[in-house]
DNA sequence: TATTGTTATACTCTATAACTATA
DNA sequence: TATAGTTATAGAGTATAACAATA
């Protein structure tokens, strides 16, 4: 007798509370930069790998090219990155921080310093790694390719 | 020496990456029946708790009023959800599932199915309950009140 | 032919503020 | 006064399809 079919259902409904709710905090500790959750995800995908496509950029966001682009209008309005034509191939662009959006990305890094302190809180350092293990694996796994199915 | 601190500040954004993967296939298995995942989950709230006001609705999907009116909007015009004057409060109305709207949720309970055996194949049943387990700690300590901070 | 990016378009979710009616 | 819901409004993210230019 399986005693963990009840939780056991509600694994999707608690990965998606906790989502929310970093979600929500993250949100209101960024309003006052006039930056969302979202486009500090891009920052941040773009201060790890430097000059990236547009592509590159939804793959890693896992979102997609045409959202990508109206994420970028609005960041580019704003001065935090800039796009340029890609060196060799010249039907793509590569997207990079500016120097205000590197200083706007270590605020926001410490605005949201609270936010993971009182993740991390909950738990203890080994906790905190395989949690992250597990939610790759879920991760990966909801990703594989599902034609052959 | 801390030997995860490199893993550590990738919580949030593993979360981020488990919840996204989770949403968009889910997006796409409900698709054919004309349901979005955020409806689905207010759907979900409907048949645990019969007759919810709209306010508590918001609470229970962690959502804003507003929205959450605009969302059954929708749902009503399909016929899926019906609303109703309180009983004792008349500023209040109570949501409801119509028969058609339990109808729906079993068909997309099932066409959701793979998606959650795709999940819980990444892991053992203990482990999906300490999962389940330290995502709710996660939720509920960012919920949390800031404002004695 | 396949791919990168753009454009047009539309829909859902989100959220604030002002408002009505009721508790 | 506080609360439940509505309305107007606006913006962000999402996604599809058609298109141009290039690989």
């Amino acid at each position: 007798m399986k005693e963990s079919t009840q939780q056991e259902r509600e694994l999707p409904l608690a990965l998606r509370a906790a989502y929310m709710a970093l979600h929500r905090n993250t949100e209101a500790a960024f309003a006052q930069h006039g930056v969302t959750a979202d486009q500090f995800v891009l920052l941040l995908a773009l201060s790890e790998g430097q000059a990236l496509t547009q592509r590159e950029l939804a793959d890693r966001i896992s979102s997609d090219p045409s959202t990508v682009r109206a994420m970028l209008v609005l960041l580019e309005k704003m001065e935090l990155i800039q796009r340029a034509s890609h060196p060799t191939d010249s039907r793509a662009k590569t997207v990079a921080l500016t120097a205000s959006g590197k200083r706007k990305l270590r605020k926001l890094w410490k605005a949201g310093q609270s936010i993971r302190d009182e993740m991390y809180r909950c738990m203890t350092p080994d906790e905190v790694d395989t949690l992250i293990c597990q939610l790759r694996n879920i991760t990966s796994t909801l990703n594989q390719e599902k034609s052959l199915v």
